[in-house]
DNA sequence: CGGGGGTTTGACGAACGTCAATCGGGGTGG
DNA sequence: CCACCCCGATTGACGTTCGTCAAACCCCCG
């Protein structure tokens, strides 16, 4: 189900460390060959963070940009008295920490959920910023808009949303996320994280995110198992959920 | 209560239309004196628009930029069933419209929530992209991240805060934005919007939402009537709500 | 064999939504 | 000037969704 050779090579510290950017990339606004050669061609640092490690803290400087390569983190805030609001998903290929801003404090702590490898992403910055690149810097300003997109649907999921609604869509944004840098098939994805983690996403507890869940598995909507999500009516969840793939430039 | 002459000054179409904008800008990041004339001495066109006007519509072109000058707005999405989300609220002094990528297309509709007056913000973009104003340029990136932490508050208070604390810290939210370009006093702040467009922001009913602020009115912690809310008591307040301001940049 | 984290279940209660009616003020036409 | 109306705020009664608590269960691992 999983491509375990090609993972196994970029885990082996393979030169591709900008192969799922550029997937991402290429599909939100297609480079030239020259830049995708440019990316292809660095060979920066690479570090491994466990589960549970925080790349950022919330209000402190912000170190350096990363592009994930592989695992997921989120980026979260917690109140005083404990309660845990997770803001987003950042997955294999994301960048994360890319601001503009001068001397950026993190808006959010950024925490790996899964054991992840990343790869220092200053490279990306200093490409962007060549005037041939072009297509790169608007690129990376498409991504920055796509997240904003993806911001604001969680916004919606939590502000009208049902607990089944919910789960629908954000299962169905992990699917195309993932699924655009190869790491879905047509109807399956992993799904590396617990139940309270989707729970504290999705405004839940989690025992009725468990419920919820059982609720889609028991409607055939979707299948779990095994640290694997299956959406068996792909197209009967989005239109339940209301899930529109929503685009951020157009000509 | 409100500064009654300069606001009337201002609508009668006085010279000073990025004067809100510099009060906003120059406490974020404090612009130097020829970017301050420079915004000043621009005469951009004006437009006036209807409470219920679309500014922008979903999934649209972003045709140009604005500054508000007066009258709020909101960004929104309606699903398919009716049922509608607010994603944030567009006050005086804000700008609009002002996407980085080539053809944006508007993630969200935006629609006037009074009669609102707002200035044509082509004249911002330009003076941010001469090489001399490079304050105004990192000054706007600074806003942008501002908007961002708004948003990231709106999720936290949709995902794991209470009817009683999404209100409090909303308001709170209302409060130190209007302050900042001069449009509320210590404690007190115009609120020209109805419940129902609260509710739809907080993610409540209409009813619920009533009853809410008459929770806070009995607490004596708020007061509102005649479109005006004043915090009774704003540390009491901002800590129930876990309310705290969060910069976006520092040393 | 024991332990711990994650999942699942049941019972119960609280927060919030829905429905429907009333109230109150400002605007409008007769 | 007054009757009417409409929109927004308010109230009450009731239902549903979701949270909490506590216990069991399952599986992997040491």
């Amino acid at each position: 189900m999983a491509p375990t050779s090609d993972l196994a090579t970029r885990l082996r510290g393979g030169p591709k460390a900008a192969e799922l950017l550029i997937k991402k990339l290429d599909a939100l606004h297609r480079l030239s060959d020259a830049e995708r050669a440019a990316l292809l061609a660095a060979a920066p640092t690479r570090e491994r963070h466990e589960a549970g490690a925080e790349l950022y803290v919330e209000q402190a400087p912000v170190s350096k940009p990363y592009v994930i390569l592989s695992g997921w983190a989120c980026r979260q805030r917690v109140l005083a008295d404990g309660r845990r609001q997770i803001l987003s998903f950042l997955l294999p290929g994301d960048a994360v920490g890319l601001c503009a801003r001068r001397s950026p404090l993190a808006l959010t702590a950024t925490v790996a959920m899964t054991r992840m490898d990343v790869a220092d992403a200053t490279f990306v910055k200093a490409a962007a910023s060549r005037t041939q690149n072009t297509r790169l810097a608007e690129a990376l300003t498409m991504a920055a808009a796509e997240e904003e997109g993806q911001l604001l649907d969680h916004v919606v999921r939590l502000g009208c949303q049902t607990a089944l609604e919910r789960t629908a869509h954000l299962l169905l944004e992990l699917h195309a996320r993932l699924k655009v840098v190869g790491l879905a098939t047509e109807r399956s994805f992993p799904m590396p994280v617990t139940q309270e983690v989707l729970a504290d996403s999705l405004g839940l507890s989690v025992v009725h995110m468990n419920r919820t869940l059982q609720q889609l598995r028991r409607d055939r909507l979707i299948l779990s198992k095994d640290g694997y999500v299956t959406l068996l009516e792909p197209l009967r969840l989005a239109e339940f959920a209301d899930f529109r793939r929503t685009r951020v430039s157009g000509k």
